[in-house]
RNA sequence: GUGGCUGUAGCUCAAUGGCAGAGCACCUGACUGUGGAUCAGGUGGUUGUGGGUUCGACCCCCAUCAGCCACCCCA
């Protein structure tokens, strides 16, 4: 045999097993983002870095994105977000849309990590955004989306949860211990980001490097342990009083010490979590208050998340959530008796299709038992077989091979028998 | 980018440095117009790859590639 050039690295295979889960997370997708009046849309593939520049974090460009240049030279990226190609097609259509902009899609990206658990390098991406509102019942309609998708895919409160955060209210709280410098707040929000990776003690001396002085240092514990605190912020009042309208707020918790890497963020922040022992993060989004800043044109507010295929599939799988698999590519195989009446059968087997079945005709000449094999392997439930006797007498012979029974009728009246036995 | 674990039949895995095996799957038959079950027989291997040590390497050493896991980062 020759040998097998391997798959790219980080890259999935999808055989019909797994594109029929892929499939189904899509279709999932669609039915919640449009049930909440989201468009689809797409951005291209392929960008020029410059897209990538500006905006994003350095190091999302610099050291996971793929990068090429093309053959006039020009360095090209695949693209490792959808955030960057948002901004331009909204900046470059922003007079003629029609604003708040409720916009979803689901496609590939790709970022040069190291593989591992929930993670590989080239994957799918929901991301939903709603442009051009600035209001804290937008932003709890994203959660609210998001827990919808949580609803419809028999994910439970106990098993997965939204927890969200306030920049503003956080930028006023520690404006309140005296931490106003733009740079500070900025290391401040890193070790708040850390607190749960590093030991206690470790996290005492990372914030002293940081510059907080003890007292700093205790208020902000203070604050972090408070999950009361979001009842200093209108805001967070506001947006908790509105996911309860929504009937979402049985998921989403409060929690201080949500922050986000990303700094484009400037007002509800959130992230999902499996809250199983070893949960990690689903998906992650927030409030922003220019998503064209970099492109030019009006300050255009916004919200919205993004969340990957990779992880959420293994949180579906874990709760016993995905779709039953090996669900059969026909309801009917149509047998070849002999070489004499293969054009009966597939004959037969046309008139099952146009009936509206979902048919396979048998196209090899080999015995009975193997093509009954064939069929009960691909869990095809129906097995016609055309032999000389049903031939003559312009009939087929029906095999329910869930019952093991079987019938001789015409092809009409087998159709209508399959049709209510499928149901 | 850093560290750890693992690579043996299509799959899941065995094998003190001394003949490379099992289960499942696959093929054939028992069963010439009927799948699953049972029984009998059979096919299947450059032990990830390349070096080294040794009389002898799946086993020990080095390198490399891949997968997994933890960091890092994030979705």
């Amino acid at each position: 045999m020759e040998k097998i050039i391997p798959s790219v690295k980080g890259t999935r295979d999808f055989y019909p097993e797994e594109m029929a889960i892929r499939s189904w997370l899509y279709r999932t997708l669609r039915e919640v983002s449009e049930s909440f009046g989201y468009q689809e849309y797409d951005g291209p593939f392929l960008e020029k870095i410059d897209l990538y520049a500006a905006k994003s974090g350095e190091e999302l460009v610099k050291e996971q994105a793929f990068v090429f240049p093309d053959r006039g030279g020009d360095l090209i990226t695949l693209r490792p977000e959808l955030t960057p190609s948002l901004a331009r097609m909204v900046a470059q259509r922003q007079r003629q849309l029609t604003f708040p902009l409720r916009w979803w899609s689901f496609g590939p990206f790709w970022r040069y990590e190291r593989p591992q658990k929930g993670r590989t390098r080239e994957f799918f991406q929901w991301n939903i955004d709603l442009i051009g509102a600035n209001s804290p019942e937008s932003d709890a309609e994203l959660v609210a989306i998001c827990v919808a998708f949580f609803k419809k895919t028999g994910l439970k409160p106990d098993q997965v949860g939204v927890f969200v955060n306030d920049r503003r209210l956080m930028d006023a709280e520690l404006e309140k211990l005296g931490i106003s410098d733009a740079e500070m707040k900025k290391r401040v929000f890193r070790l708040i980001d850390r607190r749960d990776k590093m030991h206690p003690e470790d996290w005492a001396a990372y914030s002293i490097e940081v510059g907080l002085s003890v007292d700093q240092f205790e208020g902000l514990k203070t604050i972090l342990d408070n999950r009361e605190l979001w009842k200093n912020s209108p805001e967070m009042q506001r947006f908790f009083e509105s996911l309860r309208a929504f009937g979402a707020d049985e998921y989403v918790h409060y929690n201080p010490q949500v922050i986000r890497g990303l700094e484009y963020y400037t007002g509800t922040v959130f992230e999902a979590y499996d809250l199983g022992r070893d949960g990690r993060a689903i998906l992650g989004g927030g409030h922003y208050d220019n998503l064209v800043a970099d492109v030019g044109g009006e300050p255009l507010p916004g919200v919205g998340f993004a969340m990957g295929d990779v992880m959420i599939g293994l949180v579906l799988q874990k709760y016993g959530c995905l779709p039953p698999l090996g669900t059969a590519p026909a309801d009917v195989l149509v047998t070849v008796f002999d070489e004499t009446l293969l054009v009966e059968s597939q004959k037969a087997a046309r008139q099952f299709r146009e009936l509206g079945l979902r048919t396979i005709g048998y196209t090899e000449i080999v015995r009975l038992p193997r093509q009954l094999k064939f069929a009960d392997r691909m869990n095809i439930r129906f097995v016609v077989i055309v032999g000389p006797d049903e031939a003559s007498a312009g009939q087929v012979t029906v095999k329910d091979l869930a019952k093991g029974d079987q019938f001789t009728t015409t092809i009409v009246e087998a159709v209508e028998t399959i049709k209510k036995l499928l149901a």
